[in-house]
RNA sequence: GCGAGGGUGGCGGAAUUGGCAGACGCGCUGGACUUAGGAUCCAGUGCCGCAAGGCAUGAGAGUUCAAAUCUCUCCCCUCGCACCA
């Protein structure tokens, strides 16, 4: 144990002290006008849970800090600000599981993870702190719905929908993960009711091709891009004729126009609102069942690859534009309503899902793209559906066209005809906004008898939620607000007469989809964002957060953005510069007998807390670093903090020792210089790669050279210990700050300015080569740097190693690589 | 099924314009100091072997003076998407 407070390195002591003098000087406040360029760093805020913050939450926080105290250093003026997303079902349903009012229970696990966020050093600035539940920053979340509403980017509209029976709410499609709920794993069921819907789809095209100007992760783009679903095809209008003889236009949408010829039948989705128009008498009760089976199944079940397909004849035939030949319409669930036209011409030679279902419905055949690349039985007959390239034939003044070709003019010649179109679609459909839930922002929708829906007026804002006994989801389709009768109701803005407030809520997703916008402004009164403040600081220069946030968050954040740059209140249209994700804390869960990503159900979550307590913030920042690349998942081990708990002990120690000892400059070893330049340029390249763990690894190392007793007793000139500290102090601020202060420095070391490097001093006068003998390495050898081949060679032949593995044998070959490697070829 | 990423000591992980594989840390072994050591310091630690030496980066082939790194074939793991016409 340490002898003397003085000289012992007691972590929690400092680390008190350092925050207390932080907070009374202001260190961490950002202030507004700044001549030092400005760099946004963005952590992706929390929701406030009850079970507070765990070892992988903090690896996150950590990070960003790091990133953001490196960027002061290095003369910005760091936005690096904090909040809490507030409202939503993870808050919520906390709450309703320990029986406290939402709001309450929010308060206090905002405390707690505050008090948990404090613990991490981190320097936000917490007079920017903004929470989206409170009044103050939801009334601009309801403002912004509105200016959405006026654009008629926001409509109301009945669909099925996704439904959580254990949540009682609507979920969006990006909420459903597989069919189940997202946050709680339930399987999804559906239900039809008027939803608020946001028209994300109309921004599909510049969501996905602004991806392109974004450095972010190509996993993230590239899960976007899927998501968006671009497809570029072709409308193609059939004449349907239904049993009773009447005539209808079906538009259906293909990718492959080129197989027009190939369409032997036509299917439509159970929902299509054709079905019940051209059903005949002797198909309709099977039809009629066939539907109704079809939207009692869950989503889930209905999207199993591997199911069989289904569907049933209508009675109906179709006229295909291109050749008049007459084909059957059927209704089958493999086609989904949602996308295209909710209908399909099927080309089953040449579609492996119309192959099987025409397999099973013995329906024909008929291939038109010929190539020798399809899959045959020994009569000729395809095995299987071709779905490549090749040569159009059976297909009219069509055939020999090559495949490509015959998309583009086989779509011409319907366009000419006015029988089709060139037509692009997309797999994101728009974005259910209402839940049925109470704890959300109200959405600021009044209905009046006689002016129909109404928005509430900016000045009336915010519509606030109101406080309730009961605020438990009801499971009737209606959120808990619908049961207050002062809420519901109220006078129409427009006309004064009785009407009735929308009672669903915003999704948990609304708040967060513009936060970072109210973080440069935070208590602007008469306006959710200044423009010429937002424009100073967004885009966010670095945004870090989990990469779960990969569609949902990211995507929606992106889309508020953009509507609001078309609207004229931003002069950027991306939120997110560069974004980082950092990998999950994983660790070894009894209950599944696996390694898991840190989780309360699944046991294995490490508690900070503790940590702090016994080694200080200081260590676990840098172990969490330590750990592992950030960008990869790691695995938490309670033995390796020691490692780092004893390097920032030997840390201290040296210091301590070196400034007992101080050289002038000229006096220090030029070996020190070396180590130090060369721990200057290791941990500036290794922090602009993000390569954390491995800037620590350099600090480990030159302590293992520094730290002896020859060393310290020869002397370290202060620049040195400066450099260090300094380099070391986004990683362990306390302590680089205490020692700072011990060292004689009278204002904070983050005042100080990053330390460039002597690309001279890097090398050393002497190097080491490895001398191979037929490519393996026998010896090594110590050379001046660049010394010449002929004086090399003459001393690698004079090594009695290199001697014996000649032997007898004779030395055909040598390569030389200079400074590096010298192989002799021998034979 | 499709797409992306990844397989390196007992463990976490270093090292890719091809050039000494295993940096750094954990753990382990031995020693020093000590009443004591779960503190600290010193030494050792990929595997086999007394040694010389041999063998080693998921498996197998190839290119090369030289391969964790490049090429091909295969196996395994993780993540994302999954009847999107």
């Amino acid at each position: 144990m340490p002898r003397s407070d003085e000289s012992a390195y007691l972590p929690r002591k400092i680390e008190v002290k350092w925050r207390k003098i932080w907070e009374e000087t202001g260190a961490h406040i950002t202030p507004e006008q700044s001549s030092r360029p400005k760099y946004y760093c963005l952590d992706m805020f929390p929701y406030p849970s009850g079970s507070g913050l765990h070892v992988g939450h903090w690896r996150g926080y950590v990070l960003s800090d790091v990133w953001a105290r490196y960027k002061k250093l290095q003369g910005f003026n760091v936005l690096h600000p904090m909040g809490w997303d507030s409202f939503g079902l993870p808050a919520e349903n906390d709450a309703i599981k320990k029986q406290i009012h939402p709001e309450i229970c929010v308060r206090r696990n905002i405390d707690n993870m505050k008090r948990q966020l404090m613990e991490i050093g981190a320097m936000y600035d917490w007079n920017r702190e903004i929470n989206t539940s409170s009044p103050e920053y939801y009334r601009w979340t309801q403002w912004i719905f509105i200016q959405m509403y006026n654009q008629g980017l926001a409509y109301r509209k009945e669909m099925p929908v996704n439904w959580c029976p254990k949540d009682k709410t609507v979920l969006a499609n990006e909420e459903v993960i597989d069919g189940r709920c997202e946050r709680c794993q339930t399987k999804v069921t559906k239900r039809q009711l008027p939803q608020w819907m946001l028209r994300i789809t109309a921004y599909a095209e510049r969501l996905l091709s602004d991806l392109d100007k974004l450095d972010w992760p190509e996993k993230v783009k590239l899960m976007q891009r899927n998501w968006i679903g671009r497809s570029e095809g072709a409308t193609i209008i059939f004449n349907l004729i239904s049993a009773s003889g009447e005539t209808h236009n079906l538009q259906v949408f293909t990718t492959r126009p080129d197989t027009l010829f190939g369409a032997t039948y036509v299917v439509l989705a159970p929902e299509h609102p054709l079905v019940k128009n051209i059903t005949g008498v002797g198909q309709r009760k099977s039809v009629e069942d066939y539907v109704r089976e079809s939207l009692e199944k869950s989503e889930l079940e209905r999207t199993q690859v591997t199911r069989e397909k289904t569907g049933v004849f209508t009675g109906a035939m179709a006229v295909n534009p291109v050749n008049g030949s007459r084909v059957p319409v059927w209704v089958a669930d493999y086609v989904l309503a949602h996308y295209g036209s909710g209908a399909i011409m099927a080309v089953p030679a040449h579609d492996q899902r119309d192959f099987e279902f025409a397999r099973k419905y013995e329906l024909p055949v008929v291939e038109v793209i010929s190539s020798n690349q399809a899959v045959r039985d020994a009569n000729g007959y395809l095995l299987q559906a071709y779905e490549g390239e090749g040569v159009m034939i059976n297909s009219g003044c069509f055939d020999g066209l090559p495949s490509e070709k015959g998309k583009r003019k086989v779509v011409e010649w319907l366009k000419e005809r006015n029988l089709g179109d060139f037509t692009v679609t997309y797999k994101l459909r728009d974005w259910i906004f209402s839940r049925q839930r109470y704890w959300g922002e109200p959405i600021p929708i009044v209905y009046c008898e006689k002016c129909g829906e109404v928005p509430v007026p900016e000045k009336n804002l915010p519509v606030l939620l109101p406080r309730v006994e009961k605020y438990q989801p009801s499971g009737t389709g209606q959120s808990p607000l619908a049961t207050i009768p002062e809420f519901v109701n109220t006078q129409c803005p427009g006309c004064a007469s009785p009407a009735k407030r929308e009672t669903d809520t915003m999704p948990q997703w609304a708040g967060s989809s513009w936060y970072f916008l109210r973080y440069p402004n935070p208590h602007l009164k008469d306006a959710p964002f200044d423009r010429q403040t937002v424009d100073k600081w967004l885009p966010v220069d670095c945004y870090i957060g989990g990469v779960e946030h990969a569609i949902l968050h990211l995507l929606y954040a992106r889309f508020f953005t953009k509507v609001l740059y078309d609207l004229g209140y931003l002069s950027f249209d991306e939120p997110f510069a560069r974004l980082f994700n950092q990998g999950m804390v994983c660790k070894y869960s009894e209950k599944t007998g696996k390694l898991e990503k840190m989780s309360k159900s699944k046991g294995n979550v490490v508690n900070p807390d503790p940590l702090v307590e016994q080694y200080g913030t200081d260590t676990v920042r840098v172990y969490e670093l330590f750990i592992g690349p950030p960008e990869l998942d790691s695995e938490w081990s309670d033995q390796g903090i020691e490692g780092v708990y004893r390097f920032l002990h030997r840390a201290w120690k040296w210091v301590l020792s070196a400034k007992e000892h101080l050289v002038s400059g000229e006096k220090e070893d030029q070996e020190v210089k070396r180590q130090i330049h060369r721990l200057t340029f290791r941990v500036t390249e290794r922090l602009e790669g993000f390569k954390f763990n491995t800037a620590i690894s350099s600090f480990m190392e030159f302590l293992n050279f520094a730290l002896t007793a020859e060393r310290i007793k020869a002397g370290f000139c202060l620049e040195t210990v400066e450099r260090f500290l300094i380099l070391l102090s986004p990683f362990a601020p306390h302590l680089a700050e205490e020692l700072w202060e011990k060292t004689n420095h009278q204002s904070s070391i983050f005042t100080a300015k990053w330390p460039d490097y002597d690309r001279s001093l890097l090398e050393a006068e002497t190097v080491e080569i490895a001398v191979q003998v037929n490519g393996k390495v026998r010896d090594t050898l110590m050379i001046n740097k660049g010394e010449k081949e002929s004086l090399v060679l003459e001393k690698v032949l004079a090594l009695e190693s290199v001697k014996r593995q000649i032997g007898e044998k004779k030395v055909v070959k040598h390569v030389f690589i200079p400074d590096r490697i010298v192989n002799l070829v021998v034979k």
